[in-house]
DNA sequence: AACGTCTTCGCAAACGTTCCCGATAGTTTT
DNA sequence: AAAACTATCGGGAACGTTTGCGAAGACGTT
């Protein structure tokens, strides 16, 4: 009762075995390998019943038109008759049609999405930066997904392939401290995916770069330290691979040696200053036997923890030793005397560089690389504030 | 020497008008239209040569394999040869293969994302929420979009519209203030979507929840400051439209009655702390006649408000007043003799509600809805210190 | 020889859009 | 009346995957 399905065959069938579940059979007159389900598949077909959304094809079914022509009507175009479109904007709202983005991103191959990859979450910066950047892009209608590299290349490496993998129409990113090698960056250029580096960026590769005055920032920051009649002054700073850190570096000799001030290099100490880290490297400098009379961290949280130990140890703030950090923490303006400090737009950062990478984004022309030094300012607050001005 | 392309006439071709650029020609015995077009086309076809990713078709050509057993090759899957597999891999690394997610994401209905509404970003609350989340969700695998619905009802409302576009994997969400409606919530019940509420939830709507203790949190806050023996304490409470406001009222309200303190309905002040509108609500109350001697604010940044107008105004805290605050931001511990504050556990919220939505994800199961209740902590510092306790 | 098992791979249908071309018909101009 | 123009609409390829199902052998077992 078997029939071959090529040459009809009934006689010079033989059973070949069973593939998943089915009965296989082999003619033997045209030599062909065939199966036939033994069981109904209704049952099966039924199962995999999905969850269905309406889509454009829903809509041209139910109106009798074609596809093209709702899509035409969604998207307000042109050849498309006024009552036509109404129609199909009717039974859109009717059936509650969403339309599938993912779609429209394949065939598009864009995403309306900006990418954003951070080295940490825990300062206040980099969220401040965020809700800048979000807010210029959200205003442009893109959507802006965010990954935390964790201070860790590797991680910075599989965040990248995986925005690749996304296509995310551009790229906004802060290296981490170990990132030394750029290869995973210049890929973006290969595939013209617009990239845009901010705070931790670095001179190997040739793209928008948006930083704020670091040196000069660190100068001015010292420079009013030596006016405040502090003469030891330390220096807390950062790792030394990052461009940040070394400008900062950069500024504090500068301002010392412009003053006539000695730099003793053991009062300066660069590392990535976690809680921990700035509370050894405070109890170092203020046991020092030649302790420094003030100190410049490069961040708020060392040069907070720097105030709080010296309150416990005695040494008053600011006629014993003077403090600056840099960001201006929220916490910094109601924390003992005030924290002297140096304000980076955060915001403005944020915002710099989500402008950019829109242009990046539009413009299919080219613009040339270009580095955007936003201002930063210093505020003066009890932590250094020594000679009444 | 034009042909009709129907019935190889010569003779009974006429033109029929221009077309894009084009010829077109009329048959009149076939009564048949066509265009041919004057121009070679190849200087257009070359034009539109987009920038080529690799695919998973250009490794097959290469190896000449089809594409299903790259895919199988790529994903480990069963039914390959090592050696083939092999070849795929090596292949794949040779011609820089990247997988296009968006394609992934469209035949798998899919997105690897989940969504993320918050209402504003400018205190420190939301921001350390998305860090838990986006910690836990990084983990398992998962991008994290987030939009912000800047407590409007409208925008919250976009903004689903949007998630529902990009097809997320599911939705984590705080509402606005103004969102008294929740169709747009049940849209996604209906296609599936999980769901979870953290923070701002509401009760029409029957998913799973994440808040804090509110209630227990704002007794507790009172009571400590009828134990420090404050008696006519005012509130600084949030709009009343929300279910965090209504909480935090009901506890101070408990915890007044309970020690028979009498409530005065003018020390009670509800509505949207911007800072300008807590300065007045300062004023108000500082200026009163019988002036409280406490406040218990719904949020920190109004507490502090509250305190430098104190000082400004030369009321000693916590003598003349006690103040305590709600969410402990960072400043908190720092300002004037510190603030009492209800430390929120903002990034256990966040990864509460990013371990749900995991889960929603993961089983088809229905969950029954439930609603987690996360503990708050009274932070006491000296702005509430008055007993010595 | 007849039948069963196992491994490996290809075909082709989805997934839901967008958009290039051309088709059709009515109207206007030459 | 021929030619041109205008307004609408449909067909179907493309986007790059995944995956169900079957094909083609090789080999082992009665």
């Amino acid at each position: 009762m078997i029939k071959c399905v090529k040459c009809e065959q009934v006689d010079s069938i033989m059973k070949a075995g069973y593939v998943r579940g089915k009965q296989r059979y082999l003619c033997k007159t045209c030599n062909y390998y065939f199966t036939q389900s033994e069981k109904d598949v209704s049952a099966s077909s039924v199962m995999k019943r999905r969850r269905h959304q309406t889509t454009i094809i829903d809509i041209a079914k139910s109106l009798g038109v074609s596809n093209s022509t709702v899509s035409r009507a969604l998207h307000g175009h042109a050849d498309i008759n006024p009552e036509t479109r109404q129609a199909v904007l009717d039974k859109a709202l009717q059936l509650d049609y969403q339309p599938n983005q993912l779609a429209y991103n394949l065939v598009k191959s864009k995403t309306n999405t900006i990418g954003m990859i951070v080295p940490e979450f825990h300062n206040p910066f980099f969220p401040n930066v965020i809700i800048g950047a979000h807010e210029v892009l959200t205003n442009a209608g893109y959507n802006l997904t965010i990954m935390q590299s964790n201070e860790s290349y590797q991680v910075e490496i599989s965040n990248t392939k995986a925005m690749l993998a996304n296509r995310i129409d551009g790229l906004l990113i802060s290296l981490t401290q170990e990132t030394n090698n750029f290869d995973h960056l210049s890929v973006f250029e290969k595939r013209g995916i617009p990239l845009v580096l901010f705070n931790r960026v670095c001179e190997q590769i040739n793209v928008p770069k948006v930083v704020v005055n670091d040196f000069e920032a660190s100068f001015l920051a010292v420079e009013h330290l030596i006016m405040n009649g502090y003469e030891r002054i330390a220096h807390l700073g950062g790792p030394l691979n990052l461009l940040v850190s070394q400008e900062r570096l950069r500024g504090y000799r500068a301002a010392m040696e412009k003053h006539g001030k000695t730099i003793e290099d053991h009062m300066i100490i660069q590392g990535m200053l976690t809680q921990q880290k700035a509370r050894i490297y405070g109890q170092y400098l203020l046991d020092l036997a030649n302790r420094p009379d003030a100190i410049f961290a490069v961040n708020d949280s060392s040069a907070i923890e720097i105030m709080l130990m010296a309150k416990e140890k005695g040494i008053s703030i600011p006629d014993e030793l003077g403090v600056v950090g840099f960001s201006d923490n929220p916490e910094s303006a109601y924390i003992g005397p005030g924290l002297t400090t140096v304000r980076q737009p955060t915001y403005e950062i944020g915002r710099t560089t989500a402008d950019w990478i829109l242009q990046l984004v539009d413009d299919e022309d080219v613009i040339l690389p270009e580095k955007r030094v936003l201002k930063t300012e210093l505020i003066v607050r009890g932590s250094s504030r020594r000679c009444g001005n």
